[in-house]
DNA sequence: GTGAAGATTAACT
DNA sequence: GTTAATCTTCACA
C-alpha cells in the first residue's frame, strides 16, 4: 500500500531529500486522469552556498518565494523561454532548498502521457523517452506555472512511497547544465537509479571531476558558511 | 525601460 | 557535435 510522503520528509536538507526521492512515486491528477511514475533521477539545489541554485545567497524574488515556505511544495519555472521544470522544495525559510525532478519511469497513465508528449509509437524505446528529462516530465504530466506553489500534501500533485525499499543502486554525478556556476558545477548532487533505462543522460561523468566531500558546503540552520 | 542569460529539447550536420 | 527555438526573470540604469 502506497503512503503519501509526510511534511517531515521534505523538511530535511535538500541532498538527503534528493537521494531519498529515488524510488518514490510522483502522482499527478487532472481532469484527464491520473498519472504515476517512479522517480529515477534527481538533482539537489541548496540555498545559500550553491552558486547553481536560483536562491544562491538566499535571493528572494517573485520566482523563488516558494523556497522560503515550508518544504513540500511545487517549484515550477520556465527555462529557455520554452520549457517548464519541476522542483520539490525542501527545508524551510532558514534553509531553502529544492530538488529538481529530472526523470520518471512511467507506471500509470502512459497513454495520457504519450498523448501530451505527442508520442504515438508505444514501443519500449519510445516509452523510455517519455519522461527522460526535466521538461519532458512536465510535458507528460501537464505541469506548468499554474502548479507553482502547490502543496504536495494536496491532491493534484503529490509523491508517495510505493514500498520499493532500497532495492536499487544509487548512481551519483555532478549536475547537468550548470557549467556557468564555478565550483558548484562539480558538486556530486545528481542522483539516479543505476541501470535504469528511464534516466535522462546515461554515462554522464560531469564537466571534469566531482568535488571531494570536504569541499562541499554544509547545510545548517544557522551559523557560518563552509 | 533595457538587455543578457538560462537546472532544455529536438533537429540538424 | 552544433544550433535554433523562445520569453520570463532579474540586475541595473
Amino acid at each position: 500500500m502506497s503512503v503519501k510522503l509526510s511534511r517531515e520528509f521534505y523538511l530535511r536538507d535538500t541532498v538527503t531529500v534528493a537521494r531519498e526521492l529515488l524510488g518514490k512515486c510522483l502522482v499527478r491528477k487532472t481532469a484527464h486522469g491520473i498519472c504515476r511514475g517512479i522517480i529515477v533521477e534527481t538533482e539537489a539545489y541548496g540555498g545559500r552556498f550553491d552558486k547553481a541554485s536560483h536562491v544562491f545567497g538566499n535571493k528572494l524574488t517573485d520566482r523563488t518565494k516558494i523556497w522560503f515556505e515550508l518544504g513540500g511544495h511545487a517549484y515550477v519555472y520556465l527555462i529557455y523561454g520554452i520549457h517548464h521544470c519541476l522542483g520539490i522544495t525542501t527545508g524551510d525559510k532558514f534553509e531553502p532548498g529544492a530538488v529538481l525532478i529530472r526523470a520518471l519511469e512511467p507506471t500509470e497513465g502512459i497513454d495520457l502521457m504519450c498523448n501530451r508528449r505527442g508520442i504515438e509509437n508505444t514501443q519500449k524505446k519510445y516509452i523510455y523517452q517519455l519522461c527522460s528529462g526535466p521538461s519532458k516530465v512536465c510535458q507528460a504530466l501537464e505541469i506548468d506555472k499554474g502548479l507553482y506553489g502547490q502543496d504536495l500534501l494536496g491532491d493534484s500533485i503529490f509523491i508517495e512511497d510505493p514500498g520499493l525499499g532500497d532495492g536499487y543502486e544509487t548512481g551519483i554525478t555532478s549536475r547537468i547544465g550548470i557549467d556557468y556556476s564555478g565550483e558548484a558545477a562539480y558538486y556530486p548532487w545528481r542522483f539516479f537509479i543505476k541501470n535504469n533505462e528511464y534516466v535522462s543522460v546515461k554515462n554522464y561523468t560531469g564537466p571534469k571531476k566531482v568535488a571531494m566531500h570536504n569541499e562541499l558546503p554544509l547545510f545548517r540552520t544557522s551559523g557560518e558558511q563552509s
